[in-house]
DNA sequence: AAAGATTTATTCTATATTGTATAGATAATG
DNA sequence: CATTATCTATACAATATAGAATAAATCTTT
């Protein structure tokens, strides 16, 4: 029930786009901010899912923010990282690092 | 058919011990870098499947090893990363790289 | 100022892929 | 044939993905 206590790959995106995001963090700047970084596509859907996920288990949390005065639109759901969320970051990232510290990873295998 | 084009969490962190084990790499030892390195445990199944997995994508290739003096034991299966799993790792690191770079990771937030 | 069009954003639904554990099969040796 | 190390098969849980549908806000028109 209770999950892993480390980052999915793309749950570990999102965070960090939360992370470097900080209050303008919301569905459509987290998508836009990893489409810009990575150059991959993302589709909202897979974002809002995340989050969700990412929220269920207390690694972030949300808030509406009040209408802005732009042209129309909803208002924006607000994300940011707990404690609990750069603690998982920290120690997804401490896994990555052990793992490729000393590592020549130019080479090419055939 | 043909799946992303970069790594889930495990794939990635099985390919780094495949780089990092070199012509050492099957199953055991796998399981072994990781858990020595990351201290997380890892089940054996886990680990065939997703080698599995990895092959089937071309990531990795695998060849059986001829029998070993040591008491009793099948043969062993060694792995190594093609160059397009190279290629995969690399793009995977890259696109981590690119959201992490410039971050603070030591603030914590409630 | 109400109705409808427009804009921005989120939710829902469905499916595919990845991650994990367990049990048991296989192959080698003594 | 018993023992040992390794691998395979299978089942299930968690994560990732896409896109259509819905919602909430503002603007435009009358």
């Amino acid at each position: 029930m209770t999950g892993r206590d480390y980052l999915g790959e793309f749950e570990h995106i999102i965070v960090l786009a939360l992370l470097r995001l900080e209050d303008r963090a919301y569905g459509v700047t987290v998508r836009q901010e990893i489409e810009f970084r990575t150059h991959r596509e993302v589709s909202i859907g897979a974002v809002y899912a995340t989050l969700n996920r990412l929220e269920t288990k207390g690694f972030v949390k949300s808030h509406c923010g009040d209408p802005t005065p732009e042209r129309g639109g909803r208002s924006k759901r607000f994300f940011r990282v707990t404690a609990k969320g750069v603690s998982a970051v920290n120690r997804t990232q401490r896994a990555l690092h052990s793992m490729t510290e000393g590592l020549d990873l130019v080479r090419s295998y055939s």
